[in-house]
DNA sequence: CCACATATGTTATGATATAACATCATAGTC
DNA sequence: GACTATGATGTTATATCATAACATATGTGG
């Protein structure tokens, strides 16, 4: 299911099967999904676009939470680091992963116009990068992929 | 010539060439190469690794330039909106282009040992993008492809 | 219950980037 | 040569993004 964020889907019930399969992962891994980590998953998993480190860090204080910048990027560095959830380098910025424990190399798609990002996974992107890296004798531990442009629902919105 | 920056060669002629290559394409498109531009593009080559912005603007001071964050910025920003460097995302800094006025979308490799980086210009890599994006109908504008991982150099140096 | 590892709280600061507005230089025009 | 429009630079201030360092707490296995 390729570019997820530019569909029209039931985000509702999307949101809940990805938190529910996050919960799995990390019971099956002995990793702890503490309070202040799922609610900073279930922010990222609720947003259309991505979220800064310190949009997260307001909404967690809306919701209670005491928190000061640490403490939003330690859940989104633990999040990243599990394969829950995915920094955006472009614009610094952090969505939820649509494929967890996938183990897949993610291409972003970044919409200009509505700031959402859209999830990919070519598969042929990162053996495209292999083969580049191994020419030149290159050991790649880990890639950034993105492309920044406006998706087709923003252009058929768009003046001629 | 592939990952220039992880071979052997001599920087010093390397840079004199790029820099001639500059005076000439912006003498060609009517663009001002002005003294603190060239500054910056002159140490972004003679640089064996990325420059962040304010180590550029140090070394701007150094040579007699005053110099605030925003002169380093602009002269950055003139020197990648005409493809004469480049920005890498990844680690907020800045590299001269090896092959200006190729309208190339580069793939940079970074290494996490020696921080060099290599611009590769793999036009498989933008033709792959290229198809992922038409398949959702998503107009691309600009790419961002960076690989980090270790350079050969660095592997063979590497303990085993 | 103790000790260890891991997670969180908190303060402070570092690093990166830009807004806004004043001044100056250059090139084209009269 | 003076006039003016445009683009470049100077400068101040501040916004935005990110982490170091250390104190405290909490859960887990011995």
């Amino acid at each position: 299911m390729p570019a997820q964020a530019f569909r029209q889907h039931d985000h509702g019930e999307c949101a809940r099967s990805l938190m529910d399969a996050a919960q799995d992962l990390c019971a099956e891994r002995g990793l702890r999904l503490t309070p202040v980590r799922e609610k900073v998953l279930e922010l990222l998993l609720k947003s259309h676009a991505p979220l800064g480190a310190y949009a997260i860090l307001s909404e967690l204080v809306d919701s209670g939470f005491r928190a000061q910048p640490p403490v939003a990027y330690r859940a989104l560095e633990f999040l990243v680091e599990n394969g829950l959830a995915h920094r955006i380098e472009k614009i610094n910025a952090f969505v939820a992963c649509n494929q967890p424990r996938d183990g897949h190399s993610p291409v972003f798609m970044i919409c200009n116009d509505c700031q959402q990002v859209a999830e990919t996974s070519a598969k042929t992107q990162s053996s495209t990068l292999e083969r580049t890296a191994r020419a030149i004798g290159f050991d790649i531990q880990h890639t950034v992929v993105e492309a920044q442009g406006v998706c087709a629902q923003c252009r058929e919105r768009m003046p001629p």
